[in-house]
DNA sequence: TTGAAAGCGCTAACAC
DNA sequence: GTGTTAGCGCTTTCAA
């Protein structure tokens, strides 16, 4: 089939060439910038390609060697005021380097997660950064260690960015931001202040990200020399609803503790309310701590004591670091530092 | 340059067919998986394909014309909980749909904007989607005429969400939601309290989803036989940070009210820290209400009535709109409707 | 300084 | 069923 006149504004490099009189290689070099052509012509190519509002089609161009790079970026959930952040360091910094940026929800699926990687091989991408924590297991690895040799192969390179990194000798870029530190920071706080029955609302089980967390309030009992109840770990994701749905039960059930701890601010935000809701004060009552430091917490009343993570850093620093790293380079694993940022929900346990 | 054999993992669609022993042709056949091909070369191929971890370049399939579309979101800022919950209905539908989704920021910036639907014309996106208000200026209108102009003529499509509508003949797919009528309906619900003092924490004088939100303030004052204290409109932008600050301002200025309106639960979040520090009570004191129902704004204290915003729908409308749309069929303008949520923020005035 | 021709990796029409 | 050939829209030798 031929192109009909009609189909106007999907013009190609030869009807600009036609128009300029001139051949489709000249049109290539004005547009190309480099190439000496002569002003004459030049100036009737530039005429033509307004005339006809031309833009060189990219995938063609990408085909021909000439491409604008791209990027992936993968979470499970883009509402997350967290993700959101780091959503948006990767974003501008890919976007600074000339790249485009593709997302992806996976919803937790890993089929989905499996299927949009291949089709990020398929487009060529430079480098797919895959954001969030996942359960650890040999499944889990072998499957991500797949995906990293096939991306490497290819040429396009995998980010892990708060996931469980693999064994040595995959061919990733980790970057991580110290769950267990922050968590046993913020923990020993707590402590500090007195309190020996914390209460902590966690995520899914096998979530490392929980995990580390978790691992830290551990830590930091142990450190301090005090056995924690194992009744007072719960488990439920990082939403708001779950930090409200096990405050609730936690109360309905009785549970006897003088602080909490939430895997994250949404979590924390959650549980706060129904801590009202159960006629309890904060810090007065209970005191509570939360993890993220999203906007928001400030802004909670009482203003929530919690971990501050360089979110919007972290979707940087996975950017620039995989874009500016050489084939032959070793592979780089970084681990962020976080910090406690005291405010004013935690207090010291009261008196009895 | 001849490719080399340690290009591993770029392998071309004849690498495998001299791996397979048949022609490009055939393996391309099999790939796509309608076309009758023998049982045996089938197997011979896929056995290829898999011993080479082979995936076609899509780029190239592209430009052979059975390339994957895709969809570009443009918003000014991702981290915003509105536009996170817009972007996540924009993603899911997408790729429902069988869309790539390219994000970008613009930061407000024009040019950014303007560049980057310039490279989105030449990756033939599907559709661009522009989200957020924007100054309504000529300027602004024939800038984005001309957006939409270039777009259509190159088979694509620009999709304009909340943002303000170009005047008739424009070849965009519109979609907004009613400011107007929340900021109305939520202002008469404060009136009817009994306030006749209401401050409006505003957004950008000239920022369409602002100024909507004040003409709502104003209608409902106007409805109800009061005169609105020009004194009482303030302006700043949609960040917490703003609310924080025009709070501030306005108690240590002294001006006089009852009750304020926050442009968004954002503003509205830093006015409530900003109202606790100056030692008043909500809604003892004064009430407070924001717009656009973030999932934080429930676990405000006290929780925050608002006016609740579809953003999730919006984004998934825009995307099934756009992508439903026949060549022919006349461009759609919709307006989405948007309720008032009543918490606890908002009281009867206290006798004085 | 310019054009013709080959090539990028793929699909599809056309033969056999 | 399968291979050959042309073609998608572009860039880049190679000659002139």
């Amino acid at each position: 089939m031929t192109r009909k006149s009609e189909d106007v504004g999907r013009n190609t490099i030869r009807d600009v060439a036609a128009r300029a009189g001139v051949s489709a290689s000249t049109v290539s070099r004005v547009l190309g910038g480099v190439y000496p052509v002569s002003s004459a012509t030049r100036a009737r190519v530039t005429r033509a390609v307004r005339d006809l509002d031309y833009v060189a089609d990219a995938r063609a161009k990408a085909v021909a060697g000439v491409g604008t790079p791209t990027l992936a970026f993968v979470l499970e959930e883009i509402t997350g005021p967290s993700f959101a952040h780091m959503a948006y360091g990767v974003e501008r910094e890919a976007t600074r380097l000339g790249h485009l940026c593709l997302v992806h929800g996976t919803e937790g699926d890993v089929r989905q997660e499996l299927e949009f990687v291949e089709m990020m091989r398929a487009q060529r991408a430079a480098a797919v950064i895959l954001v969030g924590g996942a359960a650890d297991t040999a499944e889990y690895r072998e499957r991500t260690r797949r995906i990293a040799d096939s991306l490497a192969s290819a040429g396009s390179r995998l980010v892990l960015c708060g996931r469980p990194s693999l064994g040595p000798g995959a061919p990733v870029t980790v970057i991580e931001y110290d769950n267990e530190g922050g968590a046993y920071a913020l923990v020993a706080h707590v402590l500090a202040q007195g309190h020996r029955r914390i209460l902590f609302l966690g995520g899914k089980p096998d979530h490392t990200t929980a995990q580390g967390r978790e691992r830290g309030y551990l830590a930091a009992h142990s450190a301090r020399g005090v056995e924690p109840d194992p009744a007072l770990l719960l488990h439920g994701d990082f939403t708001r609803d779950s930090g409200h749905r096990l405050m609730r039960g936690a109360l309905k059930q009785g549970l006897e503790f003088t602080a909490v701890i939430a895997a994250t601010d949404m979590v924390a935000s959650g549980a706060l309310t129904a801590l009202r809701e159960g006629g309890l004060d904060v810090p007065g009552d209970v005191s509570l701590a939360g993890y993220d430091d999203i906007p928001f917490a400030r802004d909670l009343y009482p203003a929530l004591t919690t971990v501050h993570v360089p979110y919007e850093e972290l979707g940087r620093l996975a950017v620039r670091t995989v874009l500016g790293r050489t084939p032959e380079a070793p592979d780089e694993h970084l681990l962020l530092g976080t910090h406690v940022v005291v405010r004013d929900s935690v207090a010291p346990p009261k008196e009895r």
